[in-house]
RNA sequence: GCGGCCGUAGCUCAAUGGUUAGAGCACUUCGCUGUGGCCGAAGGGGUUGCGCGUUCGAAUCGCGUCGGUCGCCCCA
């Protein structure tokens, strides 16, 4: 066999049969738990105008400081290929004039996000997410809702030991105020950061929160949090939102120093993981770091939709990984769905028979009845070798003499038994012996 | 951007520096003219990721490069 000299690009996968099983099983769950919600799906263009992320996503994130893949149209547009899905709704929100709609509108959206970053357990440059926004609602219930959707499409999914992390980042009442508050302590102890928390310091002093340096750890540990520091507008909304997920009785832990890198979010803050439960036994060793990235993660973006360039209008969203999700799936060993086998085969045999086979296999697919074929072999034994790696139940037999008497023989492949029975009944007949 | 490990058949893996690089699985065909699984036989499939070097001789050693994988950073 020749080389092959093609390959896909780094970080990025074809999605193999074998895998679509996991995909549409994730998908299906989430679409029909957001519908129950109310959620409309949109799709919006994998390509967006890069001035959108660098104004929405925010300058100080990594994703558009160094993540996005972008490019040069040769009418001289700078697109780039989305790196998250929020901008571009709230961007599809002004377009279309949503704001006219009933408030607040729910969507959701299913696709491919594309980062330029090294790749590593979990984590691609091409990768998928299910998304939620919810525009246009003030409420702090609106936030707790989406917690439950997310929490409840992971355990529909049958994964365990789900954890919800929780923070609040303040708005821009107060943020500011906690901002200099905690530049001014870090600052007093700058020599002692890492390089990267004292470039954090100039640009956003919030990240050095979740650095997982150990100096930078024990400062941190001493800093001042965010959550004492919370005007009384976002202290209330925090304290509802908690409220709400006791209500439910959601697992959630609250993490003073979740930040979140995406430069829109105010107030809440909320991260999902599965937690392992070999946590005390270190000694397999597996399995361990790639379950512990985060699942899924959101917020509330207050300021985004007018940041934008609409009035201002409050939204909370988030958004799960579809390609962790399977991660987790598989190491948790959630049972993976079994090849489904096609119950019927149908063999045919000679040219008339081959050519009566293309229409009963049309009768069968009115009666929504699952027929295996493989037309292109031949021989019967071939057939019959491919019905039995189908693990078909019954193989039909059409041969020169049965096309000629118009009749078709049933074969039960476990028995062996067959029966020759009328064209026209080959269905009804097949039907029957199914529903046994 | 930085670091660890790894690149041999479609897949999983063998092969002290020494003939023509092997095995299992998978695939195709045959044994068996129109009857599957089991069994037996045969066959196709490799520039050992690529390049340079060391050597009488390299899949094996060295350097480089590309790719994969895992980790740091960051995130889903």
């Amino acid at each position: 066999m020749k080389k092959t000299k093609f390959q896909a690009p780094t970080g990025m996968h074809d999605i193999l049969p074998e895998e679509q099983k996991y995909f549409q099983k994730i998908y299906n769950v989430c679409e029909n738990i957001a519908n129950f919600y109310n959620f409309k799906k949109i799709d919006t263009p994998v390509l967006e105008e890069t001035e959108l992320f660098a104004k929405g996503t925010g300058l100080t994130s990594d994703v558009v400081q160094k993540q996005m893949f972008s490019l040069r149209t040769k009418g001289g547009d700078l697109l780039t290929l989305r790196p998250e899905f929020t901008p571009s709704i709230v961007r599809a929100y002004l377009e279309h004039g949503m704001q006219t709609w009933p408030q607040p509108v729910k969507l959701y959206a299913f696709g491919p996000l594309f980062r330029y970053e090294h790749p590593q357990a979990g984590r691609f440059r091409q990768f998928h997410q299910f998304n939620l926004e919810i525009l246009g609602e003030e409420s702090s219930v609106v936030d707790a809702q989406i917690i439950q959707i997310f929490y409840n499409i992971l355990s529909e999914l049958r994964l365990k030991n789900i954890i919800i992390e929780i923070n609040s980042i303040g708005d821009n009442q107060c943020r500011p105020y906690y901002k200099r508050l905690l530049t001014g302590y870090f600052k007093s102890r700058e020599e002692s950061l890492c390089s990267d928390c004292r470039r954090r310091l100039r640009e956003n002093p919030l990240r050095i929160l979740d650095c997982k340096d150990e100096k930078c750890q024990r400062i941190i540990s001493q800093a001042p949090q965010i959550i004492d520091h919370l005007c009384e507008s976002c202290h209330r909304h925090f304290k509802e939102v908690l409220e709400f997920l006791d209500e439910i009785q959601l697992p959630y832990r609250l993490n003073p120093y979740l930040v979140r890198g995406l430069d829109y979010y105010t107030k809440t803050t909320f991260e999902f993981f599965v937690e392992s439960p070999l946590k005390d036994k270190p000694a397999e060793g597996v399995l361990e770091p790639a379950v512990r990235s985060a699942l899924g993660g959101g917020g509330r973006y207050d300021g985004l939709v007018k940041l934008l360039g609409g009035e201002e209008t409050k939204a909370c969203g988030g958004a799960l990984g579809v390609e962790r999700i399977m991660l987790a799936m598989k190491t948790k060993e959630t049972k993976s769905t079994e090849a489904i086998p096609t119950p019927v085969f149908l063999a045919q045999l000679g040219n008339l028979a081959k050519r009566k086979s293309l229409k009963l296999l049309e009768d069968f697919r009115r009666a929504r009845i699952h027929v295996g074929e493989s037309f292109g072999r031949d021989s019967l034994k071939a057939q019959l070798k491919m019905a039995d790696k189908l693990e078909s139940s019954y193989t039909l037999l059409l041969g020169q003499k049965e096309a000629l008497e118009g009749t078709v023989i049933i074969r039960d492949m476990k028995t062996g038994k067959q029966e020759t029975v009328k064209l026209e009944k080959a269905v009804r007949e097949v039907e029957r012996r199914l529903k046994k």
